[in-house]
DNA sequence: ATAATTATGGATAATCATTATCTGTGAGGA
DNA sequence: TCCTCACAGATAATGATTATCCATAATTAT
């Protein structure tokens, strides 16, 4: 058993622990969120699952989205435009995101605790879900930016 | 001179510089923009000019926005559903965001520039705007939250 | 076991921030 | 003064997200 096997069945397991129905076009979605390589929109999902369900619709994509967060085993990355999920990798962390082309990878780089609950006392804010997105260049829309000038 | 006026003053002149035309509304704008204490969005923008403007539409609220990101005199912060604007402290900072309220503060904490630079080699991106969005709860929306199971 | 009741999944249609397109106006040159 | 051109501004479209409504599956009582 693989690692996306593995995760549909941590997934499947949480919905059910939860009491959620598990509809074929449910089960179907979490194959496809534990299957994801990267960090696919809600429209990308929602294209992909259309070939086995064609009738279904964007607001079912998101409300399993939707439970899914809830629980914690989908982190939403919300960006400029729309956003994007992680269903491998359910807590917090940062992503480089091109500006240019949209890709997305995951930047390992931490936060300092110390620092963090030193802001939440100054503050008085109860800090839930940092969010540290580092926009800017891939290497490939790094190359075709200079090639502009060339 | 108070602090909106100088912050004006900047404002204009790096208008100026570039070239761009001061119309009339754009200069309202740019005094909106100067006077707010917070994190306005387009929309609270727009909302606001409109009693000067009665005619003036989103899309040149956009427009002027969008020129003093280019020229790097404000900063605008991407949210879940809109963005913000900080047209006084343009470099990107920290915020943390009530997600029950949407109350947004600056959150004073540097992401530490070594760490930065490791991962600039490491993924081969060029980072330009890294963005820290702290999502919780604010004190107000806490006791709230509290209030409701007694 | 069956029918009634209730909860919840799913699809349609609306909402709202943002942007593309088009129109009009003002600056600069002949 | 008239003409050209760039760019500001308004209108209308786009597209992600969500509210609402309907259908279906689970649950309970008889």
């Amino acid at each position: 058993m693989n690692d996306p096997d593995i995760r549909f069945n941590q997934l499947i397991a949480a919905l059910k622990e939860h009491d959620f129905r598990l509809t074929p076009q449910r089960v179907e979605l979490v194959r496809l969120i534990a299957a994801s390589e990267g960090h696919p929109s809600a429209s990308e999902l929602h294209a992909k699952i259309r070939r086995q369900f064609p009738t279904m619709s964007h607001a079912t994509v998101y409300k399993t989205l939707t439970l899914l967060k809830e629980i914690n085993q989908v982190l939403e990355i919300d960006l400029r435009n729309d956003s994007h999920y992680d269903g491998n990798r359910p807590e917090p962390h940062p992503h480089l995101i091109c500006t240019r082309c949209n890709k997305i990878i995951d930047g390992d780089l931490s936060l300092d605790q110390e620092s963090l609950r030193r802001l939440e006392q100054a503050s008085g804010y109860k800090i839930i879900r940092p969010q540290i997105s580092l926009y800017g260049l891939c290497p490939e829309c790094q190359e075709e930016r200079s090639e502009t000038f060339s």
